[in-house]
DNA sequence: TTGAAAGCGCTAACAT
DNA sequence: ATGTTAGCGCTTTCAA
């Protein structure tokens, strides 16, 4: 079924099914509608590949993952496609393995489906100028920033919180209850990541307070994932007996370190309290309900589509944007007497 | 960049550039060579609206989801993507509110997108024949299948466990612990999906052990998300102080209701044993770990794309696979004495 | 082994 | 207000 079957089925030309399809003016209300009720009638749906193909520009736009097993992200995921839907643009929806180049991954996908932008979810903080050059498309970041490259700030558009900061407060809370041998799980200290951003709150907050870094706390997962977590926290325990509290630096994460903290022998937070960021839905359940600062995810993905399509639809340029994370009280900390 | 531009640069024609990029034979070693460097030095890469316009055929296929939020599908469609893309197709995205019709908006993504075939996330599990004639592609049915309508089973394809049965088990199992008082947190007793098959089975269960049902301990959420499970438990755990065990027909509801027992007072498994069927990885780490009935998502997945795909090049018809699920012998359930 | 050219379904400029 | 027609970038006959 093609527009060419309408046209001769509604006994007008081609041109003018497009004006109806299109909503051009131009056409007569009789021609209107009656094209209308056959396009109902055989449910005609117009070839996108032919639109995208004489259309200077497709109506797609690419997201690109990194880590996807992330709960938290999940939760930015559904808000991005929900954005771009109502806003008319097609999502498309790809996911990469941890050691795969988002900006290659990403340029290929532009390239081959024409997309008019890219939002990255889970990539590389580091990036250089002439790594982003292959995008020849208006990209954001999403939930990260170029903390490590050289980029300059117009080159390119972020939506994130800022990772420092809100580890930073973290930390704070839980010395202001009164901790001070604080064990922090990250996945790496020197990662140019997430980890490192808030790994340097850690630190920062426990200079500002007038507490020594006691590395023997700090515990490394290597992967970015809750199994990790668990094995992480095991250690910990095992090894150190006298941390009170513990920042952990996801959510997810933070479940997986609670579990080993039971396993091992350990309440939450009579033994141990534990404060992480992100906010996922799951750890509203966790037993107790876990602490947490809360990024927000709904937020995080509306406005990574709208910086998009703003750029996209040539409205603004490069934008740069710094959410905050609200604190959700949880039952996962204890004041120290 | 286009195909033309290729040609140009390397000497030759247009359909000789297409025959190096399909690979096909009839091509001189050299030209081959040249053409290939000259695709590598510009990082061209082929206009996939203007190959799916030509080609009879995309190479697309499309995933239509009914709640993306259920932890238990990230699993699986991450699996499907996974397998889409290891076969050299591409997968188009799709996630549709709870009051949508997944296969109207199933036909629409693939007359729009020209796709080859459909997996389907999360469906109605009634069918007729009049409503699947507006698929014009083969589709299958992913973690259900037509249990309550009266499709034919050459008619479409299914990847699935038996839900009445998996549920049967889940029920025995406390009942050999020696639990008589079991209560049901499920979405609705006729819903004509998920909750009425395991409810039946829930029922078969007890009945096949002389249990009488005692349909006060049946609570229905009314909703497939934590928030409406951790209420349903909640009220169920206030008006009744009797029963022993709970069966609750997914993980993620599961983890919330734990909580809300939790939240009340009660220890689980001491006052209540509770199981659940999924198996995301979320359920490992509560307090006390879920036992759950783990159904083998990667599988689902992979199955699903496989006899999507063998359909798709006419290897093969309509299929229909039951999977089994695995017991995860979590810390939820207590031997009564 | 290669090239020329038709045509996939659609939109938009141009003509009427 | 409506029709005619030239491409968009690609694959695939058909010819050479």
């Amino acid at each position: 079924m093609t527009i060419k079957d309408i046209a001769e089925r509604c006994g007008v030309s081609v041109s003018t099914v497009s004006r109806v399809l299109n909503d051009h003016p131009d056409v007569s209300e009789k021609v209107r509608e009656k094209v209308m009720q056959v396009v109902e009638e055989v449910h005609y749906v117009p070839n996108g590949s032919a639109r995208d193909l004489v259309k200077p520009k497709s109506n797609s736009i690419g997201l690109v993952v990194r880590g996807v097993g992330n709960p938290f992200f999940t939760e930015v995921i559904r808000s991005i496609e929900n954005a771009v839907g109502q806003a008319g643009y097609t999502m498309i929806f790809h996911q990469i393995a941890s050691g795969e180049d988002e900006l290659s991954a990403g340029a290929s996908l532009v390239q081959s489906k024409r997309l008019r932008g890219l939002i990255l979810l889970g990539g590389c903080f580091d990036y250089s100028k002439e790594q982003i050059a292959v995008l020849k498309v208006p990209f954001v970041c999403c939930s990260y920033t170029n903390s490590f490259g050289g980029l300059k700030e117009d080159a390119y558009s972020s939506v994130t919180i800022n990772d420092q900061k809100e580890a930073y407060k973290a930390v704070e809370l839980l010395i202001e209850q009164g901790h001070k041998k604080i064990a922090l799980i990250l996945d790496s200290r020197h990662d140019h990541s997430v980890s490192e951003l808030r790994y340097k709150g850690y630190c920062q907050a426990l200079l500002d307070h007038g507490i020594e870094l006691d590395e023997e706390l700090v515990e490394e997962t290597g992967k970015f994932d809750m199994e990790s977590a668990y094995g992480a926290m095991h250690r910990l325990a095992r090894r150190r007996k006298d941390f009170t509290a513990a920042f952990v630096i996801a959510d997810s994460m933070a479940v997986a370190a609670m579990k080993a903290l039971s396993d091992e022998g350990w309440n939450v937070p009579e033994d141990c309290s534990v404060i992480a960021i992100d906010g996922i839905t799951m750890s509203t359940y966790t037993v107790p309900t876990l602490t947490t600062l809360v990024q927000p995810a709904e937020e995080l993905g509306e406005r990574s589509v709208r910086i998009l399509l703003d750029m996209v639809e040539k409205k603004a340029g490069n934008r740069h944007m710094e959410l905050e994370t609200s604190l959700r009280e949880g039952g996962s900390i204890r004041k120290l007497d």
